[in-house]
DNA sequence: TGGTCATCTCAGAGTCTTCTGAGAGCGCGA
DNA sequence: TCGCGCTCTCAGAAGACTCTGAGATGACCA
């Protein structure tokens, strides 16, 4: 699994400090800003997983940060941390475009749970798949990562890949996956021929034979 | 503005109701479920855009409801309502797979304003892109909506919808068009065809003729 | 009004995608 | 080990998609 890149952006230097090891421990890639203005140049010139914001920043406020974000087009998922906790103030962040929000002093564990739930989530609602250590993205139709070129694929190899890859410890009936990809086709014998062109394309491991049974995600 | 189809699974029927009458009155299209096994039927078989669940339900218990969906490729965003505030309970839920937390009692407003963050961020997020009363849906490669029946794109029928609709005001000349969806074309004729074809498909207003300079989205 | 240029419409060639069917190869039980 | 059925591989037909080019139609200006 590659590090997700992470953008921490905290004026606390001590806090910073302390949360940038903790974040580093928990296996993200972390950048760390000072101060709203250079998260907000961090965040447009370089591309995070996910961001993490403090609200009570010099220079830009952590909610304006956030706004300014949106309105760029820039749609990582941020959590904002604060020291305050009333609602206009939680309601204020989130409806600026935070995805999410926690108040200060807060569990470590709790920050982790909520940063990957949100990285998950983002992963899921932007249309790409995990694949071991590859990618798919539904937009493109594509299969990315696993340190070589991207692999096109036509609209079928996409769906299969995408139906086989959601549950990846299920193995599928040859007829559950014609009933679900190919519903005009006469036999079962479109799920063989597209699992061959997905083994042609993304290397043999990518799809398990299950003999007499099925087939199912390989174990990348 | 077409009101938000939402689910809520809540088995107190005071609560229910009194939720229920809340979201309905915030524009929400509310459905309203009394246990898991309901909630999951109805989460199946029908498409929502958020669902509200309580985490204390007979049948089947929340953060197991969420499982069960996620693992069935439902990717609704859910918000877990719970009774329970501890740390472990919290990072459990969200583990499950839930979008979002909170913990009764909680306040109306940060209710309304984490499901419009849930609402947004999941829209913006999932693929689809605004086209007046009718939504491209980029995943599938259809336009859906406006009381017809969905219709199918092509690639690059899709794409250039795409980049119409992303800066829907904006005039983008030919050859702007032809560099950024036809790399590989010879002259700037592919762009008028594909204005064709869609005009064809979706109707003469999608596009609009800006005479000698080019096309832009048609004020749908 | 007439000329000119832009735009629209569409047929057809080339390519990619999808599916069928058939032979080769393999796994598993007798 | 043998035989049977399952699986893999792949060629080719049918159809969809992409792009070109050319004639018809329409917009704009003198």
């Amino acid at each position: 699994m590659v590090p997700a890149p992470l953008l921490l952006v905290e004026d606390d230097i001590q806090l910073a400090e302390m949360l940038g090891e903790l974040l580093t421990d928990a296996g993200y890639a972390v950048d760390t800003a000072r101060d709203g203005q250079r998260g907000l140049h961090l965040a447009l010139t370089r591309t995070y997983t996910v961001m993490v914001v403090d609200r009570g920043l010099p220079a830009i406020e952590g909610a304006d940060l956030v706004r300014r974000l949106r309105d760029r087009g820039v749609a990582t998922p941020i959590l904002l941390l604060t020291a305050l906790g009333t609602l206009a103030d939680r309601v204020e962040g989130l409806d600026a475009g935070a995805e999410d929000y926690l108040v200060k002093p807060f569990e470590v564990d709790e920050l982790l749970a909520r940063l990957r739930a949100l990285v998950r989530r983002h992963a899921s609602a932007a249309g790409t798949v995990g694949l071991g250590d590859r990618v798919l993205d539904l937009h493109s139709r594509r299969v990315l990562g696993g340190g070589a070129d991207p692999v096109e694929l036509s609209g079928r190899e996409c769906e299969l890949l995408r139906v086989l890859a959601a549950q990846p410890r299920r193995t599928f009936s040859r007829d559950d996956l014609l009933a679900r990809i190919f519903p005009d086709a006469d036999g079962t014998g479109v799920v063989d021929t597209y699992v061959y062109y997905l083994r042609r394309k993304l290397g043999t491991g990518v799809v398990q034979t299950v003999h007499g049974v099925g087939y199912r995600m390989g174990r990348a």
